[in-house]
Formats: C-alpha cells, structure tokens, sequence
DNA sequence: CGTCCTTTGAAGATG
DNA sequence: CATCTTCAAAGGACG
C-alpha cells in the first residue's frame, strides 16, 4: 500500500466538501497553512503562504486524477517528462516544500548551508514550462545560476553533492568535448561524479517543513527527537495534508528520474555505512523477546519534552494516536475540515526517546519498531483485503502504465478502508480510536495483539 | 571527525 | 513474491 494519496473514493468526498477539482491540492496546501499547525515562524516552507494566495488556486492544476493514485495528475502521462516539470499541480502550485528555498542568487544551488534547504529541483525553476510559474511568484534571481555545475542533464540539482566538487563546482560534467577518457580519466569522472541523492519522500518533506516550527516550539534541537514528535505529527496529520506530501514527494520522484534517468537508489548504496543491520537486529530481537533490552547504547539523557512554552504540547487533544496511524486518519477523513487529529503528538508524554528508556518503549512498540514493520502489519490488518493493492499500489509510484483500478486505490494510511472512512461519522471518532487516542503511547503500540 | 540516533517512505537487494 | 536493507534530512551527542 503505498500509493496513497487521496483515493478517488476518498478524495471525492473530500473535493465534494472541499473543492471539486484537482485544485484542491493547492487548496489544501494553504489551508494546511493557516490550520493548526502553522505558525508564524513558518520556516521554510512556503507552502504557499505567500506565493499561492490560499483563495488562488490556479485552475490549471491536473486535470484529471491518477486513477491509481488518486491524485490528481496533470493531462500527460506520468511517465512522460515533460509534463512533469509543467505540472504545477503540486509543484508548481505549491512551492514546493522542497522548493522553498531557492538558492539566492548567487549562491551555488548546492552548496548548502548547514540549516540550509535546498531546493531540490531547481530545475524546476529553470524549466521554460515552470519558468512562466516560476516567474509569477520567483523573481528571476532566484533561478539557478546558469549552467554551473550542472548535472548532465544539464540542470543542476540540490540533491547532487559532490563530495569532491563539492565546494567548487568548477567542473560540471567534465569535458564535454573532451574525447579521449582513458580509464584512469573514467575513473576520476567517477569520483567526480555528484552524489546524486535520493528524492525525498513524503515524510522527508514534511519533516523539511515543519523541522523548524517544531524546533521553535520546542526548543528541543535534537533531530533524533525532533523527529520523533514530527513522525507523530505525521501521523496525525489529516489526510488531506498527508497525501499533500505524497504527491509531492511522487513529483519530486518523478522529476528526479527525469533528471537523472540512470541513477537508481542503488548508486548510494554503502555510501552512508551501514550500521542499522545491527540495529534492525536488536529492535527485532526486543521485539521478540520485547524485553526491551535496549540496546546498549542509550544516549543521552535527553531532553524531555517540555510542553513548555508552546503549542508543543498542545493539551488539548489529547489522544494519542502516534501509532493508531489508522485511527487517525479515519479521523481525518471523517471529519475532513476538521483538522482534528492533529496534534495528538504533543500531547502525548513523549519523552522523547533519546532517554533509554523512553527507546525501550518506543523499541517495544511499533513504532519504534520497524516502520516497515509496522507499516506493512497495520497495512496488511487495515486495508484489508486489498490484497492485491498492496503489491500494486507499491509499484504504482511507478505507476505509470498500471491500470487505473480506482478502487484498489491505496490509501497512504493503512488504515481504514475509503468506505469506513466516508461512513464514519464526521465529528466523531470510533470508539476504538478514542481509545487509543487516549491512551499512552506504549499502551497504544501493542494493543492488537 | 565520523557515526549514532530517530522518524517514514521508497526502492534496491535478497531469499 | 515477500521480506529485509539502505538511504534520504538533520543536528546534538558520543567515541
């Protein structure tokens, strides 16, 4: 299950509520905006605070929706290229989370500052088709410089990191009428090569987005803490404001394999280390023994999240959801307006893990388990039997030349099924959610059992 | 200085 | 075909 993003059962009744077409997903970035968590820090993202005035949604968005994503897509197949960089739908619409940053002129798309955000396809920018978007809310400064350090395809690429040519890109893409490669030339193109890295992925971008707020609100800085209360957050996102994120990470996918249509994921492989085979190890031995024998290392002391001074915490729902990821979202759906869900994070105890013991919890329970894990089980449980929409939708990303079958539609949760969720009332969440909404987190991870 | 931690999701690798 | 691994971001902590 993966392709979620707003089903076309889904997504029709929200658009029903919401707005009818595809221009809902732009909609829906601003009002993500002014919902709940948004705050005036708002960092980075502009999702389209400022670019996309909330009440202008440009009518071009997609056309028609992907029959097996459910979104909203642009007239052109995925798979063909060009339309990728037009369509606005998200990207262009939305700034993009990822685009929220563009290099200042000036600056090297790469190099990127320590807090920095990149944007990671500036060749968006630079894209004739993009560019008259671009244009209305970019002023042309921000476009990318100039061929410097450009990948081959010709557009530079904030995902490119080359170690090497890393401060300097001097040297683009080498010698382009350099003819004679010997293999000693091969080999130092190689290490030359930019470190092309992976697209971002739904979640990535979100936590680009909200990172900072977080940070502001918590004052926490870990990242490792950081990022659990944003994959809380996540969770308790409404639907709406998840599939905003799938589909741009699905763009982000798309356009990088445009750009890059020879790297695969594979090309950083063993370039990162590889440790967490260890790690996976010892979450699924605690996991079978569920001792929780932590791992032996527990790091710091942590900071316990203090619901201090803001809206981190927010107390006032206070469910906690973190894993009833399913529960949620129904939630969401039911109540689409309502950005209800949210926030169960803050209100959980979290303590953020870093502490031992908090990591003992969390290791303990789905969550901390494997996300895959965990994904696949509430996957498997929850949407249920469609079975085979798990295996497609995965590849759906890919999707291109899969069938439309608008009712295997993945739904990006696991959870709920379209129908329960268009059934739930609105307004009200099922007991069981509740349930777990208020319950703590480790009560909440193991509960099916 | 390099790695870990921590999260979810995508995709490659493996069985 | 199902499962497992690795990487993506990020920044403090740790060795």
């Amino acid at each position: 299950m993966k392709w979620p993003l707003l089903d076309v059962p889904a997504g029709a009744t929200l658009k029903d509520s919401r707005s009818p077409s595809p221009a809902h997903l732009s909609n829906k970035v601003p009002v993500v905006q002014h919902s709940h968590h948004m705050h005036p820090l708002t960092p980075l993202i502009t999702y389209s605070s400022e670019p996309f005035p909330p009440g202008s949604p440009p009518g071009h968005l997609s056309p028609d929706i992907d029959p097996k994503t459910g979104i909203p897509r642009p007239p052109h197949p995925p798979e063909l290229p060009p339309y990728y960089p037009l369509s606005p739908g998200a990207v262009g619409q939305l700034p993009h989370p990822l685009g929220w940053l563009v290099p200042q002129q000036g600056q090297p798309v790469y190099s990127i500052p320590p807090g920095g955000f990149r944007h990671p396809y500036p060749a968006l920018a630079m894209n004739a088709s993009m560019s008259s978007l671009m244009s209305s809310r970019f002023s042309p400064h921000m476009v990318p410089p100039p061929t410097h350090g450009l990948h081959p395809s010709g557009i530079p690429h904030p995902t490119i990191v080359s170690p090497i040519v890393k401060q300097e890109p001097t040297q683009p893409s080498a010698s382009p009428g350099g003819s004679s490669k010997s293999a000693v030339a091969v080999k130092k193109e190689e290490e030359k090569k930019p470190h092309i890295k992976k697209p971002l992925n739904a979640f990535m971008l979100y936590m680009k987005e909200m990172r900072a707020k977080v940070v502001a609100e918590c004052t926490l800085k870990e990242s490792a803490a950081i990022n659990q209360i944003l994959g809380r957050r996540w969770h308790s996102l409404s639907r709406e404001e998840q599939a905003k994120y799938y589909e741009l990470a699905r763009k982000e996918r798309q356009l990088h394999s445009q750009l890059y249509p020879t790297w695969s994921a594979r090309d950083n492989y063993g370039k990162k280390k590889k440790r967490k085979r260890e790690k996976l190890a010892q979450q699924q031995q605690q996991s079978h023994d569920t001792d929780g024998a932590l791992p032996a290392k527990s790091k710091k002391p942590c900071v316990p999240y203090l619901p201090a001074e803001k809206p981190c915490a927010s107390p006032a729902s206070s469910h906690g959801s973190m894993l009833d990821s399913p529960a949620t979202p129904s939630a969401a759906l039911a109540s689409p307006a309502a950005p209800a869900p949210t926030h169960s994070e803050q209100a959980q105890p979290l303590s953020l893990t870093t502490k031992p013991e908090a990591r003992a919890q969390l290791a303990g329970h789905p969550t901390g388990l494997s996300s895959k894990a965990s994904s696949a089980s509430s996957s498997s449980s929850s949407t249920s039997s469609s079975t085979s929409s798990s295996s497609s939708s995965s590849s759906s990303s890919s999707s291109l030349s899969s069938p439309p079958s608008l009712l295997s539609r993945p739904i990006p949760f696991p959870s709920v099924p379209p129908t329960a969720l268009l059934s739930s009332p609105p307004g009200s969440l099922p007991a069981a959610l509740a349930v777990l909404q208020t319950q703590p987190l480790s009560l909440v991870t193991k509960p099916a059992d």
